[in-house]
This record gives structure tokens, C-alpha cells and sequence, in this order.
DNA sequence: CGAATGACCTGTGAGC
DNA sequence: TGCTCACAGGTCATTC
């Protein structure tokens, strides 16, 4: 389910774990997920040390201390979960009730956290969409993941200037604009229903549409970047977002944002203060899309 | 090149 | 209770 903001989270839920800890083993339980795995996969993560823990658009990223870099992407319903290891205990976790199957857990790393004790900490991914793979040492902003990937809907690079240019003259509904991750890179389906609900702007409206000819002080691009930025760093804040079968990295259920102001609230009243419209879904390339017909125009 | 579609895979909830 | 169907937060490959 993981949209920037839930694999953000989920970094800052294996870092303190994972940062600093050496890799005493990999249990690779099939050959494959979305792809298959590396070559070597467990042999070259075996021994190292994780010196960071970081994320580019929904992947996340372990920088080892031979340059390697590990790549997951979490699919549609990849989770980790950390989990003490053998009789030590690791400071601050982890419960590992969660009657959740074991059948869905494909990747098990054994950790030697800094802080002390054993760790192991599992990929689960019951759909599969997710997968790993490994960027060699200096190539990872080249990698083919990495590299074609859109602007951070995070931080200052995101504005109004840069959206009308990446939107120039673009026939695609803004729903698909947003959406391509090499525009911007991060957003969901999820996320891109609720930016565009705070911007007022209708899903199906040509992205090239919103550039404006000769800019007012604020223009739509403008409300658009600010309403993005807004959304992700609500969802970052609230710890991400969950559905269904997303699991938090330390297991903590509840913690999440449940409720959206449009998104999966077909035939709800929008939340917008005196706004009397009713939340519609529509199908935009295969994909469900909620908005308010009335105040996003 | 941009845009639209199907494919990948399992689980869940709604409706009968 | 059990069956079938529609649908699910992502991306890639293929087609026009």
C-alpha cells in the first residue's frame, strides 16, 4: 500500500535497527518476486554492513560498506516487519504476535543491530509486486530504477514553475501526469486523489491545461505543487497511511491515517468547508479515481 | 516521443 | 456456508 509517505515510515521503522548493523545471513525462500532476485543475492549481502538507510521515491535504499546498494520496492502489498532473533532481546521491539502467516515471508535477514543483541527482519509481499535488487558501488543514480526517476514531491524542489514545465503541453489527464513517476516521483493513486482535491482541480483536466498563459500571482500550478507537498508531508507526519494489509515496520497497527478526504469515499459529502458536491469515482486508465465534481474544476 | 492497455499475483469483501 | 466477481495503494512491456 505504500505510497513515498509509508515507505518513508518504514525507513524510519528499520533505521534504528538496520543502521550500523552487520548482515550475519539472507534466507532467500524463492528464486523470484516480481523479478527474480540477483544473482548471488544472499552471498553478497552476507557479512556486510548496513552504513545508511535511505529512499528515493517509493524505494528504499541500504548503502553497504563495500559501496553495494540494496533496492526494495514494496509493490502494492509488501511490508517489513522487525522481529527479535534467537533469546536476545533488541532493544525496543518488537512483538512478533501477529497471527499474520509466514506463508508471504520470502526474504528473512539476520541482523547484528550496533545497539547490541540479534535482530532478523522479514519481507513479506502476499501479491508479490514487490521485488530487490542491487545497484553496484558508483552506479546507482544510473540505475534503471533510479535513474529516470521525476522530482521529490518532498522538500523545495517541487513548485509551480517546475510543474509547468513538466506539464508544458501534455494531453494526459493530470490524474496520469501525476501519477508518472518521471515527473514526479512518490505519488500513488491514493495521493494524487487527495492533491488534487486540495487544489481544487479536476482529475480529468489536461495537465498542459493548467499552465497558465501569462501567470497571475498565484497560478493552478502553483496551488497544485503547494497541495502536494502539503499531502505528503501530512502523511510523512501521521507516520503514513494504511489499508487492508499494510503492516508498520515495528508492527504498530493504528498509528495510521485511515480516513481520506476523497479517496474510497464514493458518494461521501466532500469534506471541503462549504462545499455541498458529493464524492465521485471515476475509472482513469484502469484506475479508480475519487474527486469532487463540484469544487474541483 | 506520448498515451493507453494488458500483465504480473494473491487476498478480501460484496452479493447471491 | 460457499461460490463468483470486482477490486486493491505499483510498475513494466507492448501497442498504436
Amino acid at each position: 500500500m505504500p505510497e513515498l509517505p509509508e515507505v518513508e515510515t518504514v525507513r524510519r521503522g528499520l533505521a534504528p535497527v538496520m543502521e550500523g548493523a552487520r548482515i550475519l545471513s539472507v534466507e532467500q525462500r524463492r528464486p523470484d518476486l516480481r523479478f527474480p532476485f540477483p544473482a548471488d543475492f544472499t552471498g553478497r549481502l552476507a557479512g556486510r554492513r548496513v552504513d545508511g538507510l535511505s529512499r528515493r521515491a517509493k524505494y528504499l535504499l541500504a548503502h553497504l560498506d563495500d559501496g553495494l546498494t540494496l533496492i526494495s520496492h514494496l509493490g502494492m502489498s509488501g511490508s517489513w516487519r522487525i522481529e527479535a532473533d534467537g533469546h536476545d532481546n533488541v532493544p525496543g521491539q518488537f512483538h512478533h504476535d501477529r497471527s499474520k502467516n509466514a506463508t508471504h515471508d520470502h526474504v528473512v535477514f539476520h541482523l547484528a543491530p550496533k545497539a547490541g543483541g540479534r535482530a532478523r527482519i522479514v519481507f513479506n509481499d502476499p501479491r508479490r509486486f514487490g521485488f530487490m535488487a542491487f545497484a553496484e558501488s558508483g552506479e546507482l543514480a544510473a540505475h534503471p530504477l533510479i535513474g529516470k526517476l521525476g522530482a521529490e514531491p518532498t522538500g523545495n524542489m517541487l513548485d509551480g514553475a517546475l510543474l509547468a514545465a513538466l506539464f508544458g503541453n501534455r494531453r494526459a489527464p493530470l490524474k496520469a501526469a501525476l501519477l508518472d513517476q518521471r515527473l514526479i516521483a512518490g505519488l500513488g493513486n491514493i495521493y494524487v486523489c487527495e492533491a488534487l482535491w486540495r487544489a481544487g482541480l479536476a482529475p480529468d483536466r489536461a495537465a498542459g491545461s493548467i499552465v497558465a498563459k501569462s501567470g497571475g500571482p498565484t497560478t493552478a500550478c502553483d496551488r497544485l505543487a503547494a497541495a502536494i507537498r502539503a499531502v505528503i508531508a501530512d502523511a510523512i507526519e501521521a507516520g503514513g497511511s494504511s489499508l487492508r494489509d499494510y503492516v508498520h515496520a515495528d508492527g504498530a497497527l493504528g498509528y495510521f491515517q485511515h480516513r481520506f478526504a476523497v479517496y474510497d469515499r464514493e458518494g461521501e459529502p466532500c469534506p471541503k468547508l462549504n462545499c455541498d458536491g458529493v464524492v465521485l469515482r471515476i475509472v482513469q486508465s484502469g484506475r479508480s479515481t475519487f474527486y469532487c465534481p463540484s469544487c474541483q474544476r
